[in-house]
DNA sequence: GCCGTTTTCGGCCCGACTGTTTTCAGTCG
């Protein structure tokens, strides 16, 4: 889904760092850096701006929205341009080597003309670097294993990876005598959809414990650094795992630092500084003075800086800042205001456990009520037939007197066929408590085919959610090309819900798309498509991104009470 | 290059670690 903003973000990033490597101001460099995640981040489509709109992008001022205004006309930024011509491609790609920045690949680019990640693996088999100023042989083996890794990589892993890890080391961590608090934080804290390394805090009076614990354990495949303060490590699986160990009384401090995004905490420092103190990871401190004014809770840090509490997964700055200043911070969504899961297979189709074990389960889960939603026979490999699925249905309302406190609800999950079509007539359709439809096949129809095929299948009186609507596999496949501005409308104007869909590989929507679905006023639901017992417990992950898209309970239909969601399935019929 | 209760200039987050130019620059988060 490349649209303008995402364009221009990496084209002033790509100048931030040209501008880095050019040793011109750092400040500007910054400029930019800064200029594009705002930009990347902004809810409305720039292309719609003109100069004076696009100046109120925060971070934007006139010599910025020149440049996009030209990209915007031309396809083009000069400047760019004249950058790219002085330095080649491959020096850029230089800084993207751990431990190698802008100031060794200028010197790497001046000196030897080494322009691309092979020729420098080459120069430094053929050990010609041995003459370059600050090109050590401990160097010289850190960038040739940097290399090596960002070969293998290609960095981040999927939420759920990052999190099992995670929560074995911080296990780990709290067996350790001293340990007084633990945890991790990061952009897991925040719930990113992908984590590129853990952050583990640890609250003692001694480090070293700790930092020998961490080097020792058996996922540690090799020690980065190790000091009294800090000690990083990378595992087997090559995830880096960062080790903070803090005095007690500067928890909540460390857990603010390490936990915002880099953006996020400039903001709460400048915010800091304005008011004559100092924000670092052991607490807020007067300037002045150099007295501690708040660093056990997190919540003490904030209230000092003038700030409610945020909430792990908002702390972005996309807007988090202005909310809690107004008081206008959303309530967002939590596991506990899930009263049930709309999207859900038995073994009928592709699922691995029956109806039964599936809805004991969901139960035990405490929720309120539960959709079975089995596939429809467009996919063919599941061979479902009007029979089967009536069959199941009988079963499921037999079910449904046995639970007091839980009702279920009899779905199945449509195909959208190329033109929006889907798989049976209405007549057939209206037998059912709430239908979801998703995309399956056909990912390759142009942006107006695929747009006029989602709308249309927003618009049948019957499709109550649309399933996982980009269709995207994180890492593995895009997500499919549509005008989703035109899709999210379609969804608000037809009363259609969006999924959030908390399969870890797929969590989609993204908390981006969320946030522009959310301006079109269009509802949610927060749904496993669990195909197994377990995948019950993705909810986790879905409603993590819900919360990065700020997503309140009121927005997502699978909070509500059952008679309201009821109405919401029926659109109005 | 952006921004403004420090308001059109002068600051921009800040601490940790590494390697090496051995007193500090570069990189990272």
């Amino acid at each position: 889904m490349a649209r303008p903003n995402d364009e221009v973000q990496a084209l002033l990033q790509e100048y931030a760092d040209l501008v880095a490597i050019t040793g011109g101001d750092a400040f500007k460099a910054r400029a930019y850096e800064k200029a594009a995640r705002a930009i990347g981040g902004y809810p409305a489509d720039i292309a719609t701006l003109d100069a004076a709109g696009l100046r109120e992008i925060p971070n934007v001022g006139r010599s910025i929205a020149d440049k996009v205004t030209e990209y915007l006309r031309t396809g083009k930024m000069t400047v760019v341009e004249e950058r790219r011509a002085k330095i080649p491609a491959g020096v850029r790609e230089l800084i993207a080597i751990p431990g190698l920045g802008p100031k060794k690949a200028l010197r790497l680019y001046e000196d030897l003309r080494i322009a691309s990640v092979s020729q420098l693996a080459a120069a430094i088999e053929a050990d010609a670097l041995a003459d370059l100023k600050g090109f050590g042989e401990k160097t010289q083996e850190n960038i040739r294993h940097g290399i090596e890794l960002l070969r293998r990589a290609g960095g981040r892993v999927p939420l759920s990876v990052a999190l099992d890890t995670a929560e074995e080391i911080v296990a780990e961590l709290s067996r350790v005598t001293g340990c007084r608090r633990c945890a991790y934080a990061g952009s897991l804290r925040r719930m990113r959809e992908t984590v590129g390394d853990l952050d583990v805090l640890v609250a003692a009076q001694r480090s070293d414990a700790f930092m020998a614990a961490l080097s020792e354990l058996p996922a540690t495949a090799e020690v980065i650094a190790r000091g009294t303060k800090k000690t990083s490590v990378r595992t087997a699986k090559g995830l880096q795992v960062d080790l903070r160990v803090v005095p007690p009384q500067s928890w909540g401090a460390a857990m603010q630092y390490f936990t915002g995004a880099k953006a996020h905490n400039i903001r709460t420092r400048t915010i800091a500084v304005h008011q004559g103190l100092k924000l670092s990871e052991y607490g807020l401190f007067d300037t002045e003075s150099g007295r501690s004014l708040a660093s056990r809770t997190e919540e003490e840090v904030y209230a000092r800086l003038g700030l409610p509490w945020i909430a792990p997964t908002l702390r972005e700055d996309r807007g988090e800042i202005e909310a809690a200043l107004h008081g206008e911070l959303p309530e967002v969504v939590t596991d506990k205001d899930i009263r049930g899961d709309l999207h859900t297979h038995t073994d009928l189709t592709d699922g691995l456990a029956p109806l039964e074990e599936m809805v004991e389960a969901a139960a035990q889960r405490g929720y309120r009520y539960y959709a079975v939603t089995d596939h429809a026979p467009g996919l063919s490999m599941q061979r479902m037939t009007d029979e089967k699925i009536l069959a199941q249905r009988e079963r499921l309302r037999e079910l449904d007197g046995t639970r007091r406190r839980m009702r279920l609800l009899h779905g199945t999950e449509l195909n959208i066929g190329p033109d929006g079509e889907v798989d049976w007539p209405a007549e057939f359709l209206a037998g059912f408590d709430l239908c979801v439809a998703s995309l399956h096949s056909h990912f390759d129809l142009g942006r107006a085919a695929m747009t006029r095929r989602l709308v249309r299948a927003c618009e049948n009186p019957y499709v109550s959610i649309l399933g996982h609507p980009t269709t995207r596999l994180i890492g593995r496949r895009q997500g499919v090309d549509a005008d989703w501005d035109a899709v999210f409308a379609a969804c608000a104007r037809t009363g259609t819900a969006l999924e959030v869909n908390a399969q870890p590989d797929r969590l989609d929507l993204g908390d981006e798309d969320i946030l522009r679905a959310r301006e079109h006023g269009v509802r949610f639901a927060v749904n496993t498509d669990a195909h197994a017992v377990p995948h019950l417990a993705y909810l986790r992950y879905g409603v993590g991104i819900a919360q990065r898209g700020w997503l309140t309970p009121d927005d997502v239909i699978n909070t509500w009470p059952l008679t309201r969601l009821r109405r919401f399935l029926r659109k109005g019929r």
